[in-house]
DNA sequence: CAGTGGTCTAGACCACCGG
DNA sequence: CGGTGGTCTAGACCACTGC
C-alpha cells in the first residue's frame, strides 16, 4: 500500500487472480468496481480495467455494465486449440516432413460439402486427396474440396512443391471459418493410407475457410492412430 | 477522412481487416506505425493499438518492437473451442439432462494418471464412472479421478443431486488445466455403456485440472457416437 | 435514472531489439 | 543508438441496464 511502485496491468491482474484463488472473491460473487480498485491498488482505473478485461476474456469473470463483475461461477470454460499447421507441427518434432497428392480431380461434391461451401446443384470443383508425412511415416490424411468457381486460379496450380493448403494460404487471404473435431473408425481404405488396422479410432479435424462471403475450401483431415490435439491454460 | 466521425477501435480494427482481405497489405509485409495510422484514421496512437493488439491476439498480425507490424503469413492458426459445460449443453437443445454414478471407489490410479495428478506410489484416491443422459439417451461416459488427498472434503461429498464436475466447481477454485482430444474406437464395455456398437469412433476429451500447484482432478470424457465440439471465429 | 463498465484522448515514459 | 510497440495516467464522455 505504501508502495510507490509502478502498478502494471498484469501486477493487477495477478492480484486479481489470487482473490479468486484464495476465495477471498467467491464464485458468483460480486468484487469491487474499478474505480475503487484503482484507489487501492494505486493506479489508473484503465490499468484495472485493463487487467479485469482480460480475466473477464479468460472466463475468470463475468461483467456487466451496471451490474458489476462477478467472480464466474464455471471458470475454465473455454481453451483455445491452435489449428496445427501441418508443416511446422511434424518439423518441429525434428521429423521431415513430406506428402503426396493421391487424387485430383474435378467432381460435384458430397451434399454435405456442398452445403458447406454455398454451391449450387451441379457445380463440378477441384477435389484433392493428399497424404502428409513425418519421417515417411503416415501423420495426417487430408480430403480437400476447393470452391475452383471463387479461386479458378487454383486449377493451374502445380501442387509438386507447393502443398495445397499452402498454395492457398499464399494466394486467398482467409478472414474466417469454422472447426469441428470428432471421432471416427478408420474404413479399409483410410487404414490402408494411414498403415492403420481398420476399425481404429481416429481424430477428425473438419476445417471450412472463407473469404469474406465467399466459401473458399472445405478439408477434412484424418490423423494417425494416437494423435491428439492438446492445450494448456 | 473528411469525415469528423468518433473512431471507436472496432472502426479502426474492420477498416485494417478490410486492408489485409483486400490485400492491400500482403502478408508477410509490413504496415505502417502506430502513430503513422494514428494520424491517417484521426484517432489516438491508444486506440489504433487496442484495434492492432486485437488483431495480433487473433492471429492476423505479428507485431515486435522495432521490427514493426507485419501481416501474418499463416492467418486463423487458432480456434478457441469452448469446454463443453455437459449439464448447459444438454438443457440448450431442450433435452433432459440426467446422469448416473455406475462406480465410487477407492483405488490406486493407473501410471499415467497418477503422473497427470502427481501422485506418488500408492496413494489410493478417489475414483468415479458417471454416465451423462440427454432424454435418457447416453451422451457422455465420464471417468474420473479425484485427488482426495488435496480435496478430503470430496470423500463426504454426496453426488445425487449435484453431479462431480457441479460440486467440484463449487467447491475449489480451479486456476488452471490442460485438455486433450483425440479419438478411439470404443470397447466392448464402453459401447455397452453408450449404448453403441463396438468399434464406433468416438471423440475423446481429457482434461486435468488445478488448484495452484495442487493437480486436484483427472476425467476423460467419451461421448457418444457423432458427437462433434464445433466452432467459428 | 443513476451506477457501472466501455472507450477515447493527449501526453508521457519505458522496454525491447534491429541495424 | 534510435525507432517501434507496450503501457500508464488523468480526465472525460458514453452506452448499457438494473432498480
Amino acid at each position: 500500500m505504501t508502495e510507490a511502485d509502478r502498478k502494471t496491468w498484469q501486477a493487477v491482474q495477478d492480484e486479481v487472480r489470487r482473490y479468486i484463488s484464495a476465495r477471498i472473491w467467491k464464485p458468483g460473487e460480486l468484487i469491487p468496481h474499478e474505480a475503487e480498485l484503482a484507489l487501492q491498488f494505486g493506479c489508473a482505473r484503465a490499468t484495472v480495467n485493463r487487467a479485469l478485461r482480460g480475466l473477464a476474456e479468460a472466463g475468470l469473470l463475468e461483467r456487466r455494465r451496471k451490474a458489476g463483475t462477478r467472480v464466474a461461477l464455471n471458470p475454465v470454460r473455454r481453451a483455445a486449440f491452435s489449428i496445427p499447421i501441418i508443416r511446422e507441427e511434424i518439423e518441429s518434432t525434428g521429423q521431415r516432413y513430406g506428402y503426396k497428392v493421391f487424387l485430383r480431380e474435378m467432381r460435384v461434391p458430397p451434399p454435405d460439402v456442398q452445403a458447406r461451401l454455398q454451391l449450387s446443384g451441379a457445380d463440378k470443383i477441384l477435389h484433392l486427396q493428399t497424404l502428409y508425412t513425418a519421417d515417411n511415416r503416415p501423420y495426417v490424411f487430408e480430403t480437400r474440396w476447393i470452391n475452383s468457381i471463387a479461386v479458378p486460379d487454383v486449377l493451374n496450380a502445380d501442387f509438386d512443391m507447393l502443398s495445397p493448403n499452402e498454395w492457398l494460404v499464399r494466394e486467398v487471404a482467409f478472414d474466417g471459418g469454422d472447426f469441428t473435431v470428432s471421432g471416427v473408425a478408420a474404413t479399409r481404405e483410410e487404414a490402408a493410407v494411414l498403415a492403420c488396422k481398420p476399425g481404429e479410432g481416429l481424430l477428425v479435424l473438419e476445417r471450412t475457410t472463407r473469404q469474406g462471403d465467399n466459401m473458399i475450401t472445405a478439408v477434412r483431415l484424418l490423423f494417425h492412430p494416437g494423435y491428439r490435439m492438446h492445450t494448456r491454460c
